[in-house]
RNA sequence: UGGCCCAUGGUGUAACUGGCAACACGUCUGGUUUUGGUCCAGAAGAGUCUAGGUUCGAGCCCUAGUGGGCCAACCA
């Protein structure tokens, strides 16, 4: 009777150590960005992950903000980070800042020192770099790395009250400069800044690096399990020596394990690189609808569970992937599928003069809201003799693989009419100015008459001319040409942008449009789900395509 | 002149402590349908990077190779 789902290697760990003596009680996790620009799908599924593992096993997540570098960090980006995360509908535990530990993270530095554990060293960044080695060649020592104690003690203090520059000296741990593991030699643990921090202004000059604070802060929190991407799998052994200095028996040791972070085809998860696009004007902002930020993607009309449900789905695995955006639309589309609601919009219109129909008349007929819901009800639309259709559904002649209007056939209009093509006027050149045809009385949709149960062969969606309201019709397409923009070594991923990812057109929408609400999702039909975008310098409403409806609109044109 | 991680259909994952490879997306076909969408039914598509080894039996274990990735920031 175990519907259970399989585990992935995650969940693996976490079961693995419920057999080994950690409580249920034990397990906590954590989120931890840095406040230096805003979330994006990469984050989510990490949001996704570790929130969905709180869930799951009823343990706590915190959320914290790794703000160790007052130089990129600012509060706007917590707040941002904070109502993303909201959004996306998880509930943290408690709201945590590395910040809060300096003054602990301080008093066990001064341990270090007194055991002999790590010491300032003067030189440069660049001699300290230049001792480091490579991979292949072993490091060498520091010529200050054997200062007593006490002068240690003496010149962190001053470095701690910002008595001296920055750049002048560092704290370091006194590891293994032969190390093959580059992050055991002798890795800084403290840099001076005199730089202004988002939460304690000019209190500290010196300034806790990652792999120093990070573990700490795991252990602090009592974090059980704390997972991290894959570069930073060699943190793990610096991540331990830390927590070997000042772990106590008594209290839950945390552990990092390591994921491989997911790439998203026809786009860039980088903080640098989505910075790069917002400055040089390729997208309009952080929450350009075609960024793949958490803003921009709410934007885009993307919905929460349809986030959370693609992360679930994709899973987590520790090799090299990318995972084709069709993964992403796909849970999209199920998602809208179910809430939005149908409406008519036509983007480039042609005339359509229905002959046999009375002038001047407007009939208002039955449009069903949702025929997936049926609690979603109907309104009415107006009908009369002129109305709009796609040019692209008219064909003078075609083959039968077409299943819309053409001279002598019949079809459906969408709640509407059965007619049937008779004629086209044209101007002087040949192009189609308007088509005329007749409709069938009888055949009015949800009649139930005879006329109304013929099968035709297609169904097309319209509007009525004079009822008609403009509305500005944004359509999206990929941001990069290449599906893999950031993975070829010799170029940039600036060449791959594409420059046809907006098309911004008027079309024109049944009269119900006219009163929308930011945020509001509609399948416009035959043409995809659209979401109502926040006001703009256009008159008229504005709506952003969130995906087009599967792909079969795109072959057919073809 | 190194260390570590990874390798399953087109894509992403699964296969409990070894028992002839499963799910989702995508693709294709048929049916339903007031939109070629949705829904339903079905199909094709990998023999698990290679070579050895252990075993009655290996995608799972071992060895080597190949391919990909990560590591030399006073970033996280």
């Amino acid at each position: 009777m175990s519907e259970e789902k399989s585990l992935n290697f995650i969940e693996h760990i976490i079961e693995e150590d419920l057999k080994n003596g950690y409580s249920k009680s034990d397990l906590c996790f954590r989120f931890p960005p840095e406040p230096n620009g805003y979330l994006h799908i990469g984050h989510a599924s990490s949001i996704c992950l570790n929130f969905g593992l709180g869930l799951k096993y009823h343990a706590p997540v915190n959320l914290r903000f790794d703000d160790t570098n007052p130089a990129k960090e600012e509060q706007e980006f917590v707040d941002a980070i904070k109502r993303d995360i909201a959004w996306l509908g998880f509930k943290w535990a408690q709201e945590c800042y590395a910040s809060d530990y300096f003054q602990q993270l301080y008093d066990w530095a001064i341990q270090l020192i007194k055991d002999g554990k790590a010491y300032v060293d003067s030189q440069t960044s660049e001699e300290i770099a230049a001792q480091k080695g490579t991979p292949n060649i072993p490091g060498t020592k520091s010529p200050y790395r054997n200062r007593t104690v006490e002068e240690n003690l003496e010149l962190f203090e001053k470095m701690k009250n910002g008595d001296v520059p920055e750049g002048a000296h560092v704290l370091r741990a006194k590891i293994d400069m032969t190390s093959p593991n580059m992050l055991m030699r002798d890795p800084v643990m403290y840099r001076v800044l005199h730089k202004h921090h988002h939460r304690t202004g000019t209190d500290w000059k010196i300034f806790p690096m990652y792999d120093w604070t990070h573990g700490e802060s795991d252990y602090i929190e009592q974090v059980s399990h704390s997972f991290c991407t894959l570069e930073f799998l060699p943190h793990r052994e610096l991540y331990d020596w830390f927590l070997d200095q000042v772990y106590d028996v008594n209290k839950l040791r945390p552990k990092q394990r390591e994921f491989a972070r997911r790439n998203l085809s026809h786009t860039v998860v980088s903080k640098r690189k989505l910075l790069k696009l917002v400055q040089e004007g390729v997208v309009s902002g952080w929450d350009d609808p075609r960024m793949p930020t958490i803003a921009g993607l709410r934007r885009r009309g993307y919905t929460p569970e349809s986030i959370r449900n693609f992360a679930d789905s994709i899973g987590v695995g520790k090799r090299e992937n990318l995972i084709d955006v069709s993964h992403l639309e796909f849970n999209v589309r199920e998602d809208l599928n179910k809430k939005a609601t149908r409406v008519m919009v036509v983007l480039d219109p042609i005339k359509l003069i229905i002959t046999n129909y009375p002038e001047g008349k407007t009939e208002w007929l039955e449009a069903e809201n949702n025929p997936e819901e049926e609690q979603s009800g109907s309104r009415k639309v107006p009908f009369s003799k002129e109305l709009y259709i796609e040019k692209e559904d008219f064909l003078e002649e075609a083959n039968n693989k077409f299943f819309r209007l053409t001279l002598g056939k019949e079809v459906r209009l969408k709640n509407a009419y059965i007619i049937k093509g008779e004629s086209v006027v044209k101007d002087p050149a040949g192009n189609i100015k308007e088509i005329h045809c007749s409709y069938d009385p009888d055949s009015k949709s949800g009649s139930g008459s005879e006329a109304s149960l013929r099968k035709v062969k297609g169904t097309l969606h319209w509007v009525s001319i004079k009822e008609s309201i403009p509305v500005e019709v944004r359509l999206y397409d990929r941001l990069f040409t290449e599906a893999s923009p950031d993975t070829h070594k010799e170029r940039d991923f600036m060449e791959f942008v594409n420059p046809n990812s907006l098309e911004t057109i008027t079309g024109y929408a049944e009269p119900n449009l006219k009163e929308v609400t930011h945020g509001e999702h509609f399948q416009f039909q035959r043409l995809g789900y659209f979401v109502v975008d926040r006001d703009s310098t256009s008159e008229n409403k504005v709506f952003n395509r969130t995906v087009p409806l599967r792909d079969s609109w795109a072959k057919i044109t073809t």
